[in-house]
DNA sequence: CTGAAAGCGCTAACAG
DNA sequence: CTGTTAGCGCTTTCAG
């Protein structure tokens, strides 16, 4: 199966390749005779022209490079979404590039972000954009920043709710300590006193602007949080049953739990369910990020909404603008959102 | 910026671009020391090939297409992430094709499948994957066919769980009546007879082998399914709740529910909770995928697995030995498995 | 309105 | 072990 060029054509219809080119890309008029001439034999061929001559001289792919930890968390999948309805409009494609690493690999997550920069790069996409990983990172590795710095000076390199130390890359981001005041004020006016701060990853710089939300809600309330109900590592439902159970086998016990995502709330709600212990009327739960999910768990889960396919909407926009060498702010920040469902209520008196 | 090229690097080393171009790629022995030479100056200027001049040449990508029907839907991660963990490894990067479509969007699903189809060809893409979409369809339009025929004619083409009527092109599919038989007779086996089974459209051939699944499982056991208990079209939450409540208030009312996928079941699960049925005392619901969150609802989904990842990993597999131009099977079947949890139970004596 | 010709950046014979 | 030389398939001046 020859596969049939511009030449192809070109020959068949007695005109150059520069003709055909124009017809193609409607880039200079044609006379109508010929026009439809050369139409109809690339109808004729299903002829198609080879994107990468074309992009190796117009020195632009069409061609988006998305970094993100892991796919099969929810949260992923909806900041994907927001990105794939703006990108296509705009004509782009985009490389899927999931850093998730198991324990077998070679490669651990912050290496394969580092080969998938680099892979990005030679494949010469119009921009990346970046999510999770290293730029979760409170303290990365200067290595890893400097790697992406140097990426960022080559190509338009957008970050996603994360950031790298001193270094000013655009970026476009839900103000996460908000949305954790949100989150503890919603407890606060139910009543509760009484409240946990479970699940992240200390090394995290989301989990400490959430948990410094969560501390500066409660203070200015005059509730200073109490140190064994703070339980973190873990942003699994597997972490949240765990973190839960030990804080129900407590004495006291909190009356509600702020769990830094919905993960952990789901398995908060769990551990609950096991112990007998009634949510919300015994226990109130409020979660972080609103996956799609958190609708659906009985009881419905309130949460704190991280607008994460408006993120996603956004990321391609701005990435759009800076690849247009268009001028865009260094930070776009988006407002979280407080959702009231039915796992949060106000705190029974004299439990 | 200066983009540098192997000209760049050669010149500098006193060297012609072949020899460079034998460092970078290996292809054939360089004197140590100018190997050396070479590498440090590819280092110094951080010289990445550009790798659309590679494949102009080279006639292969690296690159594959992904096409699916909605990242959110939990299903489709997961055989995204089977794929992704498999096709790496192997050195295949790939676009994501999300053929997702709102009603306000001019192409409906089916024309930006064909969309993507003709794009990902001009990218010159190593192979195509397909999930969902045209492929579910028990009868699709006959140009849609033509169209798959065309381009599996051009590049590899593989069709995941799903299948183009009167064409034989390469699948790897689950047996999806077997997995309906599975979790029929499971309901069987704890002794109920009056059952129920509802999601899916009845224009989806999924939905049709599963329902076949079901009645001859029924059959098989002297019992004839009944019509009212069989609520078609839809595979959302909302319908799940929608068609179970319905079930509910019917008089008589089944004692367990097949519903034709998890988020049906999850559905099934809340309507179930309104109504203060409790599952599985008086209500057992079996769902179907055993995506992720099934595991995580409150009781805990009893489902039949349909190896979403193995799906995944077996495409890739398979993509890159057609790639290979090495033989593969034309149908991949994968068996599969019943998930008991939960959410069902022994049927209770009189009811 | 159309053609000739010069590349884009790289690889791959083919010589040496 | 290394250089020369054609291209890959397309776009884009520059003439005409």
């Amino acid at each position: 199966m020859k596969t049939v060029t511009v030449y192809d054509i070109a020959r068949e219809a007695n005109v150059s390749v520069a003709t055909v080119s124009r017809v193609l890309n409607n880039t200079a008029p044609v006379k109508k005779e010929t026009r439809e001439r050369i139409s109809a034999l690339i109808e004729k061929y299903q002829f198609q022209p080879n994107a990468l001559a074309r992009s190796l001289i117009r020195k632009e792919t069409g061609m988006i490079g998305f970094i993100l930890p892991d796919i099969t968390n929810p949260f992923f999948p909806e900041v994907l979404a927001g990105f794939d309805r703006e990108a296509r409009k705009m004509g782009y494609t985009y490389f899927l590039c999931d850093t998730f690493s198991t324990n077998e690999e070679t490669l651990n997550q912050y290496e394969r972000e580092s080969q998938y920069i680099s892979l990005l790069m030679e494949k010469q996409v119009d921009g990346i954009v970046m999510l999770g990983g290293r730029i979760d990172l409170s303290r990365p590795d200067p290595q890893m920043i400097r790697e992406v710095e140097e990426a960022a000076r080559r190509v338009p390199f957008l970050l996603l709710n994360g950031s790298l130390p001193q270094v000013g890359l655009n970026r476009v981001a839900t103000d996460q300590k908000l949305g954790a005041v949100l989150a503890t004020q919603h407890l606060l006016e139910l009543g509760h006193r009484d409240i946990a701060a479970v699940g992240g990853y200390s090394a995290m710089s989301n989990t400490q602007q959430r948990l410094q939300g969560f501390r500066s809600a409660m203070r200015e309330n005059g509730l200073q949080p109490r140190k064994e109900w703070m339980l973190q590592d873990g942003f699994s439902v597997e972490a949240g049953v765990e973190f839960t159970s030990r804080l129900l086998a407590m004495n006291p016990r909190p009356t509600a739990i702020f769990c830094l995502n919905d993960l952990v709330a789901i398995g908060a709600l769990k551990a609950a369910s096991r112990a007998g212990v009634r949510v919300p009327e015994e226990l109130s739960i409020i979660g972080y990020d609103d996956i799609q999910f958190a609708a659906n768990s009985i009881p419905e889960l309130t949460t704190v909404s991280l607008k994460a396919a408006e993120i996603g909407r956004l990321a391609a926009e701005t990435l759009h603008r800076m690849i247009g060498k268009k001028k865009v702010p260094k930070l776009l920040s988006v407002l979280p959102e407080l959702v009231v469902r039915q796992s949060t209520a106000a705190v029974r008196k004299g439990g």
